[in-house]
This record gives C-alpha cells, sequence and structure tokens, in this order.
DNA sequence: ATGTGATAGTTGCAAATGTAACTATCAAGT
DNA sequence: ACTTGATAGTTACATTTGCAACTATCACAT
C-alpha cells in the first residue's frame, strides 16, 4: 500500500490543470483583463452561438455562482447580452454582441497557438495517448461532451451519481 | 480557426481535474475535515518522509502561501512538527507525527481504492494511453517528478555545502 | 385557483486564495 | 565588518470562491 503522488491521478491531474492554466491565462488576462471563468464564458458562447449559464456550468464543470458572475461581468463590458426564453422566463440564452465576437476572434487564435506550441513538444503518437487517455477517463467520470444547450428536457444535468 | 472547447487542453484538464478534485477531496474531507492543500500536504509528507515547504509547492504545483497556511494547519493539529535546518536556519524540514503517519496510513488505501475505482472504468490500453499521455504532458509543461527536494532550477537535497 | 415541489439564476457571507510586502537568514563581494 | 542580492517562509490585504439562502418562475396536482 504505497501511495505514489508522480502516479497518483488525481494529483497529476490538478497539477497538470494548474500550470496549463495559469501559463493560458496570461494570455488573456494580459490582453483584456479576463479571468478564467469570464474567458471560459466566452469561449463557450462563441464556439456555441447561445448556450444558457446552467449549460455553461455543466460543460465546464463551473459552479453555477461562479458563471453567474462570469456573465455579468462579460454583460457589464457589453460583450454578452441576455435573452429570456419567451416560453419559460426563469430561463436566460446568453449570446455574445458584436464587440464579444470580435474579442473571441481575437483570442481565440492565440489560445490555439498556444495549445499548438505546447503540443509541439509531444510526439505524434503522445499526443494520440493522451487524447485517447483523456476521453477514456471523460467517459468515465461522467463528463459529457453534447452541446451545452438543451435546456428543456434533455438537459445533461449535474445529476449523475446513483449511490 | 476553430476553438472546439471539448479538444482544447487546458479546458480538458481543468474540467477533469475539477470534477475528480471534487468526488477525491469528499473522502478526507469527510473523514477528517482536511482541505486540499492540507491532504496535499500530508500524503507528501506520508510519501517522502521529510520534505520542506518550497519542496512540496513545487511538487505539488502549490502556491507557497497555499503550502504555509496547510502547514500550519496540520502543525496546529499536532500531525506535522517542523525541524529547522541546523545549517541554514531559514529552512524548515517537516515531516509528520506519529498522529499525522497514522492519519495518513488509514486515508491513503482510501484514496488508493477510489483511484482503482476510477481507472477500473478504463480499459487497460486506455489506462496506459493516459499514463503515457500525461508523462509525456508533465514534460512538455516541465513539471519534474524527481524528489520533492530541489526546486525548478536544481539539484537535489539539501544544498551542498563544502565544508 | 391554489398549493407543492422543482428549476434557473442571484446574492449574502464566510472561507479560501493570490499578490505584494514583510522578516529573518544566508552567501558573496568589497 | 558591511553592503548587496538572493532565498525560505509568513502575513496583511484585497479578490475570488462556494455554500446556503433567496427570488422568480414553472409544471403539476388538487
Amino acid at each position: 500500500m504505497t501511495l505514489r503522488l508522480e502516479t497518483f491521478l488525481p494529483y497529476r491531474l490538478n497539477r497538470a490543470a494548474a500550470v496549463s492554466s495559469r501559463q493560458f491565462s496570461a494570455i488573456y488576462r494580459d490582453e483584456f483583463g479576463l479571468t478564467v471563468p469570464e474567458w471560459r464564458t466566452l469561449a463557450t458562447l462563441g464556439q456555441f452561438g447561445t448556450a444558457t449559464a446552467k449549460a455553461i456550468g455543466a460543460h465546464s464543470a463551473m459552479h453555477k455562482t461562479k458563471v453567474s458572475r462570469a456573465v455579468s461581468a462579460l454583460q457589464k463590458r457589453r460583450w454578452l447580452v441576455r435573452n429570456t426564453d419567451p416560453h419559460d422566463r426563469r430561463i436566460e440564452h446568453l449570446s455574445l454582441s458584436a464587440a464579444g465576437i470580435a474579442a473571441y476572434k481575437r483570442l481565440a487564435p492565440k489560445m490555439l497557438a498556444f495549445e499548438e506550441d505546447l503540443l509541439r513538444k509531444l510526439s505524434p503518437d503522445e499526443q494520440q495517448a493522451l487524447a485517447k487517455g483523456l476521453a477514456a477517463l471523460e467517459r468515465a467520470m461522467g463528463i459529457r461532451n453534447r452541446g451545452p444547450q438543451q435546456g428543456k428536457s434533455g438537459d445533461l444535468g449535474p445529476k449523475r451519481r446513483v449511490a
């Protein structure tokens, strides 16, 4: 019974995530003063066009208050607009304004380039292994990768884990 | 130029780390009320016997204030003892008390079992892929897996002083 | 129509966190 | 000895975060 941290999965994940997050977040922090939750929200809406706060939270594993505050911040910058669902006024469909889209289009290539720089340090089969391993892990942990929308009936909701 | 979050590395890492951390931390939180930094510190000392606060931070990618507070908390529980280096009084060699070791020995098997439950959901070659991909990523990001001592720049162990 | 329970999202408050400034110590140069 | 620059670790302060409680709205049953 020995717990070797270097091979212990949650430890490795947290460490890798922390380091990568520090490096990547420097980009949008320096350029726009965006926080991590704000950038994630921007990126989600940039990719999907429209999503609810709940869907963003489910897709990114962010707590709903984190999403709520990120949405408020982006709205204050006038990068994001809210549209109440006409059939259910509890729901707000979020999307980017023109300014928000412009910021996204300016940022996304830099993020991708940075990722590519990182991945270039891996051999092709290491890259493949990483992708395969992560996908399997996501599946095992119940992380679903469908679109963030479908708020109504089908929602991929935080309810799993039957106990 | 499309940024698909489901395949974007830092996003996936953060998401996987967040989910795994939530699940794993429930164990030591429920059992002992330990926080994540406290558990990491405990686990590091449990594995290595002795380490400095700086080494713990370097090994786990935790900020030094996080480590400092975790060490204080563990010390307050009397699970940890500090020993000032006789040759350099800035340095404190940390180690677990008997009570700390007892707690570690009680916790570590549960953590390992939980990890095993998770990994069992992956096929053997998925497990291998994950290990290989993570190792490559750690190398690419400059995460070194030697003993917890020595920072990024460095040599092993307490600085060699030629008497 | 009214009550019950569920859901989307917000907010108050306390706890956790990071930055920067601090103390104490050391090594090396003068 | 004294200054300078570096390092290990701590602390003050402001920001960020999460939990719990809240509002508003809905579906459904009575």
